[in-house]
DNA sequence: GTCTATATGACGATAGAC
DNA sequence: GTCTATCGTCATATAGAC
């Protein structure tokens, strides 16, 4: 699906160096003007060159945001694989500090990164919607998801029953939500200081409410406590 | 704070109606072409008159979008009210129904006028910043929902303890979570056809799960009710 | 192959005539 | 209050220099 991977020549190389250069510069001047303020003029200035050599890489300025949109779901994907695999080392960690982890993950990556962000989650350039080449690292993100909660379920973190389809459609409305309402109402916070990524710990725990396998891991159990596992003898 | 309301003679009224006119046509311009993508051009092509001309009534185009954001928020603001007062003449609605109410109010909203919404939630376009005077339908809508909570809470369909200004950033995360979610990645669904829309019970539960009083409306409840405020002694 | 020079047409905005 | 004329900037297309 992706470009080929036929093996480059110093041209090649050279052509693929410049792309990258062009999609650092632009994604800066995205997080300083805002999506829709990106300019090709603004690059090729910053660049030293004329705007129209521009399109020897890029044949419009929506293929530039494309590629923009690919290199940002590439990124949020890569992140969010580093933070499950982080947390499938903990085997003794519970749910709230999975969901925790995740949701600091997600909405920290978001903060750190607002212009690649607002390009994915809002859709803020008229007329511009990705290709399917540029959204397929998006698809994974939502499998990865899928196996991520299926293996809390499969692990007993989980009610046994949820539809995991559900659960992730939830999810992402919270996550999307958190990030949504920070980046438009105070762009300025941060995961650790924010008016709405405080409201994580909250919705985690709505979430596990909702979601969560009914025995509880340390928390103050509703009848008197058995210690580890049912031990009935 | 907002324009004087000095009487109009038959100058100031055309002036209005002109206006209103303007922003009507803008309103749909962003409808079709994304928020983004309004043109002052366009809007004068679709009044029959030369782009200049505009400027007789609005400054410039960022003076257009103040317009058109005090113009959402006062519509959303009316919406909610409207919602609010109608839930309050339903006495025995139980919490459940309060909420589901509102979250239908507000998410069906922002999907009737998008183009709105997009404004309102999102900030899709470069430079504008909303001015107090055009935010401040949108600083009333919030003690709206303050007071609407307060009134729950007092109803004791909430907590007594509940922190309210937690309880409304945790709504506001989840009703414009679904927004974002439901008008980025599927922007023709509706109310009540939409794969986000779908997850408005279930986070009505876990917000009733997290902030609702423990005692159920119809089931026995715990303790004798105390109606009104609980007493600090 | 890579870049420049140049041109087109749309845009937001301003000045000034009527 | 509306117009014409104009400016600077933008994305984009083409032709050609090196």
């Amino acid at each position: 699906m992706s470009a080929a991977a036929v093996p480059l020549d110093r041209r090649g190389r050279r052509r693929l160096e410049t792309i990258e250069e062009v999609l650092d510069i632009a994604a800066a001047i995205m997080r300083e003007q805002g999506v829709a303020g990106l300019a090709i003029g603004e690059i090729a200035r910053r660049m030293g060159i004329r705007p129209p050599s521009l399109y020897v890489y890029f044949p419009s300025k929506n293929a530039l945001y494309d590629a923009l949109f690919a290199r940002g779901a590439r990124l949020v994907l890569a992140r969010m694989e580093q933070v499950n695999a982080e947390l499938a080392d903990e085997q003794d960690a519970d749910l709230q500090q999975h969901l925790v982890g995740a949701a600091r993950g997600m909405v920290g990556w978001a903060l750190e990164q607002p212009e690649y962000a607002q390009l994915l989650f809002w859709r803020p350039v008229p007329g511009f919607e990705p290709s399917p080449d540029a959204y397929e690292p998006a698809v994974r993100l939502v499998e990865t998801g899928t196996g991520w909660l299926t293996g809390l379920r499969d692990r007993g973190l989980l009610r046994p029953d949820v539809s995991v389809a559900d659960a992730l459609r939830d999810w992402t409305v919270l996550t999307s939500g958190i990030v949504s309402q920070q980046l438009s109402n105070e762009p300025g916070g941060t995961l650790d200081a924010g008016r709405f990524t405080a409201a994580i710990p909250s919705l985690v725990a709505m979430f596990t409410a909702q979601y969560g396998a009914p025995a509880p891991t340390a928390t103050p159990a509703p009848r008197p406590r058995r210690t580890r596992r049912a031990d009935p003898r």
